[in-house]
RNA sequence: GCCGCGAUGGCGGAAUUGGUAGACGCGCAGGACUUAAAAUCCUGUUCCUUCGGGAGUGUGGGUUCGAUUCCCACUCGCGGCACCA
């Protein structure tokens, strides 16, 4: 038989659709696995290579699954709201609906000639008014809840083009499109308050099985530090000013303060302030800056004393002065800080610039492993010599110490351990102990037209109402002009705007702005699993029946903002009581990226793009799959090989080629490893050393020749990896039902040991020779074999043994002097 | 700058709790088949070597009978965050 992979690939892909074969079945009573893709952006550039490579790998476990008794959810949908398919439209006049719906079908069928094992009647598509009908049934549930508001926010604007860029847009602080540079803007902007969940979001990592670096990525995200707000009073005047530090221990230290220029209270100090123009000039130009150029690490402390002002350092009662700087961010803490310059050095910087008071407050601890291992930090020294050259420099006001130590020029506190001193001087001082967040709340609204409308409704006096549920879904007007003209496209919508009065009055009107794609992407999961429900975004019985999702698998780029998204969306449904469990994913696992040929990322630019369409059109569906598994670890970024791809197709050519014999197998040792290492491996997500050992397993049959039963077990653990051929192999076996309905081979333990083992026979370490033994052999027959062997001999003539060291079924390892 | 991940032949990569480094595949070399080539099959393939052996998993140290694996200090590459007080 030759291998004709387009006519086996065709005629299963039409066999098991025919069958209904991948069905996730309802009413089924085994028990459930729900393993998960990321649903794909249906771009115009079409499937990448690296989109089937976390796809083949859910496809073998899912298949897996099902041949081991597991009702499966293994479901594909389409991310399809988005700024591509609005920029197209832009340029080509096509409306979004109509590429994005091209996209779709173009995916669709590439997704198909994999030969995956999806349940294609759950598909969803979050551009369908069926499905962002809940997308808007989610923000008015997070809007009751309380978790949904409006307030003014900054957004990236260009002024050339008139509109607001998303954050992708904006590259290295100018506009993608014409190059301007990009000024921030106030608008009025809807948020979800994710960081009412900051703590919940933080506690939920510790119970699921993610990578840890993801874990880790999140927990830097959310970002809590712990530390304590403390205020300070300021001179001659009824506000004070308040600050969050996670040092208080160093207040005897502040000697200056520093507010925002966006800090509230700058302006309450207008009239005592005495170069309020100076001050004026300064909060403009910082306006006018983006955060890009604000947060320029590299760049110059600036700032500007509010002269005429003095706040009171609540430790020692100094008088210190009050600057606003742009390194203070409004956004964080309470947009004021303490500057200590001895232990921060972004304060130290701009202390030596503004040549303020340096007071150092704490010694580095000296060089003791008691100390050290109590605050489990690492001493920076190693000699005394060093600690106390540091010492002197720090007192001096030369350095900087960051680092925890013993307290002077702190009064009372003088000799106190910095950590304890924490506790001591917020108290003395009346501060109260705080968490802080980095985390920020989701800014949902896009002023864009390709996406879920915001189902709000505003009255004739501007006040917001949530649009009831009876009347989405709030359906994308199609009258619209996509250029950009300051606001969201809906503006331009007569249909919207008669609608709104149709249904509320005159002049009401609807929420002009769109949601981000990411809010589509936090509940499809959700859907899948009852992906027709009118009534609900999915049904009870249907949600406790498949949710949640046991696998998850995508790539790392969705590391923190999808996947925390979508956690903070199933904390809110848990918390109202509306589902049982609180973590979407129980078990993700990331896929690497597929480098081109020359190590470089695939790009059209570059010309080095390799289309999975070709690869199925030349070599075929199971080539590519059984390929991009045998690359190397899933999560690893790999590069592409034309010639390496070669070799699995080789590998399936010598499966047809294998001899099949009826003669009983003299030894099914290979067969049932075979089982074993691949049945371990799939469970692993090892996928490169499961077919490396299914490639030993053929090499070997190829020599001997393989029994029918053999081959056809063989044929049932390969079938996940190369499904079409291994389907086609067992029907010609005679076999009528389908392989993926077979029961997958137990192997066993009796045959896997190997009566014989090759056992090492070291010298000082180093290996001398090597003998056949029975296995289990003892440890003294062991040695008496070894020190007869003439290779050994020659090492241990005239040396005195020391000891023998003895690895069962390993190794002996003789030590001799 | 901070956090994380990684570095093994010509290449992609293997190596249970520390136990025979280089499985499997690619490439390359030689051979068989062929008028010839391709395909296929067989053999070899870490480097050095005076053929005894020696060196070797980014670099330098350490622990151990034994280290790709554990510890310390670096170098380089990739990813994330980035004035977060």
């Amino acid at each position: 038989m030759n291998y004709d992979h387009k006519k086996i690939e065709k005629k299963w892909q039409k066999i098991w659709e025919d069958q209904d074969l991948y069905k996730a079945d309802d009413n089924s009573k085994k028990k459930k696995k729900y393993i998960l893709d990321m649903f794909p952006y249906p771009s115009g550039a079409g499937l990448h290579v690296g989109h089937p490579e976390g796809y083949t790998a859910t496809d073998i476990y899912s298949r897996y699954l099902r041949m081991n008794g597991f009702n499966v959810l293994h479901p594909m949908g389409w991310d399809a709201f988005g700024l591509p398919a609005e920029n197209y439209a832009i340029k080509s006049g096509v409306h979004p609906a109509e590429s994005t719906n091209k996209n779709i079908n173009t995916f669709r069928r590439q997704i198909k000639s994999l030969g995956l094992s999806y349940d294609w009647s759950r598909e969803v598509n979050t551009s369908a008014p069926d499905y962002y009908k809940w997308t808007q049934w989610f923000f008015l549930f997070l809007y009751k809840q309380g978790l949904a508001y409006k307030k003014k926010a900054k957004v990236n604007w260009c002024d050339s083009c008139q509109t607001v860029l998303a954050n992708e847009q904006v590259v290295n602080g100018k506009c993608e499109r014409c190059g301007n540079e990009v000024v921030q803007k106030d608008m009025e902007q809807w948020f979800f308050k994710i960081t009412d969940y900051a703590d919940k979001l933080l506690e939920g990592l510790e119970k699921i099985d993610w990578p840890e670096p993801i874990k880790l990525m999140q927990k830097n995200w959310i970002g809590k530090s712990e530390g304590a707000s403390i205020k300070f009073k300021i001179v001659d005047f009824r506000f004070q000013i308040e600050v969050f530090t996670t040092r208080p221990d160093t207040l005897f230290g502040a000697t200056y303060m520093v507010l925002a220029p966006e800090h509230e209270l700058v302006a309450k100090l207008k009239d005592k302030i005495t170069n309020w123009k100076e001050v004026e000039e300064y909060i403009k130009e910082t306006k006018k800056k983006s955060d890009l150029q604000r947060t320029d690490l590299n760049k110059d402390k600036s700032g500007v004393k509010l002269k005429g002002v003095k706040a009171i350092n609540p430790a020692n009662n100094e008088e210190i002065p009050v600057f606003i700087a742009d390194y203070v961010l409004a956004s964080y803490g309470t947009g004021a800080i303490m500057a200590v310059p001895a232990h921060d050095e972004r304060d130290w910087e701009f202390a030596k610039k503004f040549n303020l008071e340096i007071i150092n407050v704490i010694n580095p601890y000296p060089v003791s492993p008691a100390v050290t291992s109590i605050h489990s930090i690492k001493t920076p020294f190693n000699t005394t010599e060093e600690i106390d050259k540091k010492t002197k420099q720090i007192i001096d006001g030369k350095e900087v110490w960051e680092g925890v130590g013993i307290l002077r020029n702190s009064n009372e506190f003088d000799g106190m351990d910095s950590e304890e001193a924490k506790k001591a001087i917020t108290k003395k001082v009346g501060g109260k102990f705080k968490m802080q967040y980095k985390l920020r709340d989701w800014l949902v609204s896009r002023q864009r037209y390709w996406g879920a409308p915001i189902p709000i409704v505003y009255d004739p006096d501007g006040n917001p109402h949530p649009v009831e549920e009876k009347h989405l879904p709030l359906e994308l007007p199609t009258d619209v002009d996509y250029q950009p003209r300051g606001t969201s496209p809906l503006d331009s919508s007569k249909k919207y705007k008669t609608l709104a009065e149709k249904l509320y009055g005159k002049g009401w009107y609807f929420e002009i702005d769109t949601m981000d794609t990411f809010v589509c992407s936090s509940w499809y999961y959700f859907r899948y699993s009852d992906p027709k429900n009118e009534k609900e975004f999915a049904g009870k019985k249907q949600l406790k029946k498949w949710m949640p999702v046991d696998l998850y698998v995508g790539g790392a780029e969705h590391a923190v903002l999808h996947l925390m998204y979508a956690r903070f969306f199933t904390k809110a449904l848990h918390d109202a009581g509306l589902i049982d469990f609180d973590e979407p994913f129980l078990k993700l696992r990331n896929q690497g990226m597929i480098l081109a040929e020359d190590g470089r990322k695939m790009s059209k630019s570059l010309g080095n793009v390799i289309n999975p369409d070709d690869v199925v059109e030349n070599l075929g569906a199971d080539s590519l799959r059984l390929y991009e598994m045998f690359m190397g670890p899933l999560e690893d970024t790999k590069p592409w090989s034309t010639q390496g791809i070669v070799g699995v197709r080789r590998f399936l050519e010598k499966i047809i080629k294998l001899q099949v014999t009826n003669n009983k197998p003299k030894d099914s040792s290979l067969l049932n490893k075979t089982i074993k290492k691949v049945t371990d491996d799939i469970e692993n997500m090892k996928f490169n050393t499961a077919i490396s050992a299914m490639m030993i397993f053929v090499n070997e049959a190829q020599k001997e020749g393989v029994s029918k039963d053999d081959f056809t077990k063989f044929l049932i653990i390969f079938a996940p990896f190369a499904p079409h051929l291994a389907e086609e192999l067992f029907e010609s076996l005679s076999h009528k039902e389908s392989i993926f309905l077979q029961s997958w081979p137990k192997y066993d333990e009796k045959l896997i040991k190997d009566e014989n083992i090759n056992f090492a026979i070291q010298v000082n370490g180093k290996l001398r020779d090597s003998i056949e033994v029975l296995s289990d052999i003892s440890e003294d027959e062991t040695k008496e074999k070894a020190l007869a062997s003439d290779k050994i001999k020659k090492w241990t003539e005239g040396k005195e043994i020391i000891k023998v060291i003895f690895v069962k079924n390993k190794l002996i390892n003789i030590v001799i002097k």
